[in-house]
DNA sequence: TATGAATGAGTGTTCATTCAT
DNA sequence: GATGAATGAACACTCATTCAT
């Protein structure tokens, strides 16, 4: 039972200095992001982030798949609730959108690694996969509106590209806040791109 | 006369410095990317390099200025050729798409510093600046295009803010090579994008 | 009678540790030997050491000091067996040479403490008080022997000098494996330099 | 030219950091021996080591193999002078104590490296065969000795590994200083090792 | 008694930068 | 103008040691 707990503080320690480090490393890079730093945000000693992390690298290789598999589950969602293609789609991409200008350093570290990928060969390969499972599920979804003619008729992976860079583009070049009336538009932008919005 | 000379003989040596510079930086990150590194593959010492840039952080900031007027006249191009803003717009989006796969160390260098705009402030601004120029070139060629309704009506501006999203992101999500038929593929979704391609 | 079988038990455990430091000191030297290589040989934890050793040094003096006590009761031995000084002498240097192809890391050690001596003092001068009693008891045998014309006439300290030197300098020297004829060798040239084997 | 002079002052400065550390390292030891504290007794900075060597291992290497070419010229003497052997080897073993006498930091720095051979693999293979040609070197002395009968009479690379572990022994069990009476006696006794001084 | 958790002190190494030539 | 030599500042990482349980 006592290990239990232990393993639990463990585990919440080391999720913690994960955060700090998603929030840190996109920032400023990772050679300039201290593992001090890191710990100071942490609220304990370098050496307590080296209990927990065997190297700065390790630590930053778990960040990234941390962010991945965070993305991962916002942006890939089955749940289907309503059994109208046209309003999952629309539905799809509010979240998108909306997860976007709220996990901003998530996706932020992800373009970091591939920004560098011959820095990081295995990460950017891990990324990629997820990329392709990403298409494969909007693909999936494009095709079923299109047979209903409730979405634009396009080659729905072409399609589905193109809205993934669209997204990813988003969190390179717009830097508005949260609230801003921007995201409306972006979200409208959206849409038309998936190929809804027909009629 | 001598000094003419001996000016010319300085500007490309500084010049092919910063093309090294462009070419590794991207590759490694600024921190990665040490002075040494770049003196060795421009064929100097360290030192020479310093005579022509007082710090790293200088070289950094003139590559990253080179690259983004390099980018600025790649992709804000106002030469008409042809009066019928469809074909305009065709073209432009194929030129847009041909000089990402061509200049990528260019457009990742930039993505670089926004990745870390907190780090760069300036630089980013820089960027954004030019970003806006974009924007501006850009809604006016699609109201053009609007009022002669080859191209489909919408709010030009938050359209062309989703154009340049797209043209991003596909630098970031896209690994193909260049002579890869799916960049075909891109520059249909592109003009269907900007709004083009209506009957 | 409680606290005699906890004693007992506190000292095996002492003893345990201080084999395992003994054995692995001389192999990586003081630094580059952990306290956590101990602990894990040793079957326990870093802190269950530092509980019977209040510090790495004090582990370090004691199984030096332990390492010359067996080595004393090896090579200072005065169970006489026989009477004639000759034969006496042989036995003696038999034990000797068999003792340091077996011993290996116990002389390892404090060599490595006189190797060091600036940096051990105490320890190095534990060590020399027990060559010069060796010193001493070689001696006597030595001119007990000589009386008897059955040693070779020399300065019968000098003499016990060299035949130290020699001892010493074997187990530096040689690194032959228990087994190998080499031995039998050394243990001849041994007695010659006792000034034995005089017809 | 300027080349050569530069040439010139590197060496002399490698050469003065190697003493150093021959000096230093067999006082302390390996990890003991900071870069900073070669560093400060050479009258430089740390940086300055670093600069001539790419490790502290790798200056350790250097500072042992330094060593050994020292001991080897200073062992190994092939100048005959005298055609007596019994003369020669008289002065071979005086040159050697009096070598011994005052090159102690190389010899120290020699039995650190075998003391921990498991750690120095290939150094310690680099001495063995040194060891093995002074062994051949002797065992051809004495030969000549014995077939003038001017030597006692024994198998010659026997006694030669004896004298080798006797002079190896002397540095380690000797500590007297340079100018005490002491010395005499050692090479006695050295003389009498070989098999000289017969009759 | 035994141990896991936490940390501070210390060190090798990198690298931008300065300076003399 | 070009460069080699020198260095200080910074950082990742190790490890003995302390403490609470």
């Amino acid at each position: 039972m006592a290990r239990t707990i232990n393993e639990k503080y463990r585990q919440e320690k080391r999720n913690n200095i994960i955060q700090v480090a998603i929030s840190l490393f996109p920032v400023n890079g990772f050679s300039q992001t201290t593992i001090s730093m890191i710990a100071k945000k942490a609220g304990m000693s370098t050496s307590t982030v080296l209990l927990y992390f065997p190297s700065k690298e390790d630590l930053f290789h778990c960040a990234v798949l941390e962010s991945l598999t965070e993305l991962k589950s916002l942006f890939i969602n089955i749940e289907p609730e309503t059994h109208d293609p046209a309003e999952q789609i629309t539905k799809m991409v509010i979240q998108h959108i909306t997860a976007l200008s709220k996990r901003v350093p998530y996706l932020k570290l992800i373009h970091y690694v591939i920004n560098q990928h011959e820095r990081f060969p295995e990460l950017t390969k891990e990324i990629f996969t997820v990329s392709e499972e990403f298409i494969e599920f909007l693909s999936l979804m494009i095709k079923k509106g299109q047979e209903l003619e409730q979405v634009e008729q396009t080659d729905a992976r072409e399609t589905a590209w193109a809205y993934l860079a669209y997204i990813n583009g988003i969190s390179v070049v717009i830097t508005e806040p949260e609230e801003s009336p921007f995201w409306k538009g972006l979200i409208r932008q959206g849409i038309r791109i998936v190929g809804g919005n027909v009629i």
